[in-house]
DNA sequence: GGGTGTGAATCTGTTCACAGCT
DNA sequence: AGCTGTGAACAGATTCACACCC
């Protein structure tokens, strides 16, 4: 059964919230509970929760750490993915310490970038080579995803040259560039500026609706 | 009129995507090869952007220049957005220093963060203020929107020192923490996380539709 | 031919409302 | 009473298809 995005991205959400809860005390959240703690409604959270068939009970809610290993298998992988981080700069540090990038989904293999200081160099305890190597690298490691953190000029160029090892199959991009990828690579991009620039419309908005 | 927020967000592409065209050789675009660069259905620009009167010539294409600007009417604010950010830490950094943030239609003209090396000091000529502080220096800044990029678990406590300086009115957030807002508050989130968990995801259920 | 603008159709996601369980 | 699970109604966004223009 396909689930839709939207289900999907809440389903991490929900997720997340249980891990949280179960260092918690109560053992059973209801529907409106986790809803209004994220901002959901209820019946969207019971809707997204009755795909995978009845877990909850009614006139008590779910049993949370239930709740949690359920979802935990339905988002889990059956294998630890490679992954590629380009571009070392302010932002992929700030990756590279983001709590995120401790998970036990996925490894970073390899890091790339241009800057002679920080090619051939160990840094937090993973190799940095030159972008240049990327196909022969991610070949010999079986890199599949590549966490893209360059400059917008850049993208493309390191992207080609990641399509180019054929081992590719899903990019993570943080630069604002529109990248040109061969059909079949997931794409996902995480777009600074243009959350800033709907957060500013919006309340433009708002304003001008006010006055 | 109200514009959906998909459309406000593929605006925003538009108007990023004519700006380098400017720069280019050709003065005239389709909907097709805008859509075509930008992984979007040429029907859908050519709706987007009919939002707005006719702005097209049939059998020619939109004008690069005069569509630009038509867009950069639409997005822009009759004001200047007094901004603070929230957090200087790897990710505060990395956001300080990118080309985002020398942007016309904000400013941003406090820091604030918890750390005593930092507190105090002016980085990148903007002054540090701890985050005890927000509040008064909010108000005699008129800061109306606040960039948090501080650890989950601060998140709540410094949104809410935040509130208390009655001028605040839009978030902008990178943690994965949900925070509660006053109604009325906008709130967008950039969560690197659900970005990258769904990329998994996807990426696992392809393979397994595969085999 | 090539390309826009747009009403209608379709697809997708959310919300409602209520039967049924505890 | 309280809460789940779910079909049905609704709302929203995308895509189609075609009339019309250059």
């Amino acid at each position: 059964m396909r689930i839709a995005e939207p289900t999907v991205e809440r389903l991490i959400k929900y997720h997340r919230l249980l891990i949280s809860m179960k260092q918690g005390n109560s053992s059973v959240v209801s529907s409106r509970q986790i809803g209004d703690m994220l901002g959901i409604k209820a019946s969207q959270v019971r809707k997204d929760l009755s795909y995978f068939g009845e877990i909850g009970k009614p006139g008590v809610g779910y049993h949370v750490e239930r709740l949690c290993e359920h979802i935990e298998q339905i988002l889990s992988s059956p294998k630890v993915w490679s992954v590629a981080l380009v571009g070392v700069g302010n932002l992929g540090m700030a990756l590279m310490g983001h709590s995120v990038f401790q998970s036990y989904k996925f490894e970073v293999k390899a890091l790339f970038d241009v800057d002679p200081e920080k090619v051939g160099q160990n840094i937090m305890n993973i190799h940095c080579w030159h972008i240049d190597d990327i196909a022969r690298v991610m070949k010999e490691n079986d890199i599949e995803v590549v966490i893209l953190a360059v400059p917008a000029v850049e993208a493309q160029t390191c992207i080609d040259k990641a399509i180019s090892s054929n081992t590719l199959k899903g990019v993570l991009s943080f630069t604002q560039a529109p990248v040109i990828l061969p059909k079949g690579v997931l794409f996902y991009a995480v777009d600074v500026f243009v959350e800033l620039e709907k957060l500013l419309f919006f309340l433009k908005e708002k304003e001008r609706n006010i006055s």
